[in-house]
DNA sequence: AATGAATGAGGATTCATTCAT
DNA sequence: GATGAATGAATCCTCATTCAT
């Protein structure tokens, strides 16, 4: 007996599903049967609802960038003007980012953007949110806040890439290396 | 007509096939034949000298980083003690990184080092040598040289992945953004 | 236009098919897409259905077994007591146990059963229940049914694979063979 | 520097080979380049001296069967006359007989024969030796030695198989449960 | 809304066999 | 006599995707 109103409930089983089994593969190697399985519905239903595999996966790349945006806006909002900066790196480096789910969806996440426009399209915004955000932050604790903001931005990514595949237990090594680094950073202006 | 003394050519030819045919895909997804058509052989004789698909491309990606570190020692080498970082943070920069080819061998290289041990094996060599050439490099320049190379090798792998998967002209202006954090970073010292 | 309720169907038309193709070959040096092409599917229905090809001869395998046990049974039940032990023979040498299929399938079983631990334990199945009802019709017939049967059960998969090998028309040879025996076995009780 | 006179040396260094090969694999589900390997040469070389797998294999089963037929003229000349059956039924059940390697070998033969015309014409000849000295042993035993041979060849054929196949501790039960029998048939003379 | 049924297309891998040296 | 080189052909199996119900 179909329900009404179902379509949400479904979207939202199959992003989580699809979420929790890329982290067990640790790849995108997850087929679409499985993801549909712990979802609770049939593999033709996920093929119904979002359209093919990629829009799957995409759908779940949105809703992780969708928690991490949202992480970011709370942790701004708690913070005193000239912490913002600190704010917004240790949102990043935030344990939940380093679910093996969330790692492998954004390593995943990166490959396709290679070929898959939407992808593509996702990454610039998510990283020009990114560099908005901290250049907004900056603003009040350097002169040229742009500059300063792109190097963390890099920063950033590059120390979550090798906090994440290198050594599982360096998120904090990594937000700490971050702040030094920001400190130092803002420093060479005093 | 069978020549002896094959296997060298073929691996070398199997190697490099399949740095191109990686390049052209995007993505790992190049099937074996493709690679040994490519290569000028059967795909039964890639699996004759490989083993597998995963050594195959293992064996690519071994290429990449000898090639990688060969050109690093040139740099290291041809710069005076003072100009040594700089020369490695150009070597990484260098328009060879940028080849698509490359760009997707990477990519893919992450992906598998989370699940293949000997990709992560690999990876962490190519990481600890980084590291060591920069500390060392650093050695007449900073009272921490290890602190400071950490940062940069960081930022390095942020301002690579940033210009790779972004802006396929970026690698001059990722050059000098790190060189500009170099300075900065040695120049908290004066 | 697919029908729902189609898995015994589509097992069943497999299992035949893989008789009939076993029995064609001589061996298990089938495809599955043979199989699956007689069966009238495709050879990815064929593997959805039953997992592998193993699997697929052991569905095959276990229709050969149920389809004697059967014959067995209803040969006991319409015999009177004292010749129910040379109904068991008589059911043994059936045609239908010298058709080509079941010769083949029963070689390829006895192969399978050094490897294949299912195969083994079917395998052993079928010989316990063989055991159980010689014994259980030789009761009224001798003081030692149990000796009794195992020499019958030795001697009836002799003769069997002497029949089915050397030379097709035997089956009956074989039968009066193995009853004349019988009656010398039990003769010797008088 | 190719030897003269390799020919024989290579020929049994394969045999040899793949008997043991077949014993390890438990079936014919093993590669020439295996057999050649483990016989210290190519598989080239292997096709070279016999034409093909199938005749590797044949040669193979020759050699076991050869080695039977000796053993069992060896036990015959041992023997005073009354007790030359019972010299070949142990013969049969010798140890020897119940290597894996000669198990997997008699069903992979079992299986060829019906399919490769030399496998078959091997097979009968076998037969008939054994029904041969099993007639001649029994002449001055019974007034009807062939049916007793009869009886008895598939009596051990049907033991063999179930001991092979079922309990690797069985061919003493299968040796006295077949000499047993041999009293039995001809005790019904006396 | 939901799914069982069904498949085409492909893909890694294996192997017996051939051949030039 | 001996082999490294090479491959064609096959085979099992997987999976995203479609469709009638």
């Amino acid at each position: 007996m179909p329900k009404i109103g179902m379509e949400p409930i479904r979207r939202n089983a199959l992003v989580k599903a699809t979420i929790a089994e890329i982290g067990e593969a640790g790849s995108l190697d997850v087929t679409v049967s499985q993801i549909a399985r712990r979802a609770g519905m049939s593999s033709a239903l996920a093929h119904h609802y979002f359209g093919g595999k990629d829009q799957i996966f995409l759908a779940a790349m949105r809703q992780i960038l969708r928690d991490f945006g949202a992480e970011v806006r709370e942790a701004l909002a708690a913070s005193a003007p000239e912490a913002r900066a600190a704010a917004i790196i240790r949102a990043s480096f935030d344990p939940s980012s380093f679910a093996p789910a969330t790692i492998s969806a954004w390593m995943t996440f990166y490959m396709m953007s290679q070929t898959n426009p939407e992808a593509r399209r996702l990454l610039h915004i998510y990283q020009k949110r990114l560099r908005s955000n901290l250049t907004q932050a900056l603003h009040p604790l350097t002169p040229d806040p742009g500059a300063v903001a792109d190097t963390l931005a890099a920063l950033i990514d590059g120390l979550y890439i090798r906090a994440a595949l290198d050594f599982p237990d360096r998120p904090q090594v990594a937000t700490e290396h971050a702040l030094a680094v920001l400190e130092q950073l803002l420093g060479g202006r005093e």
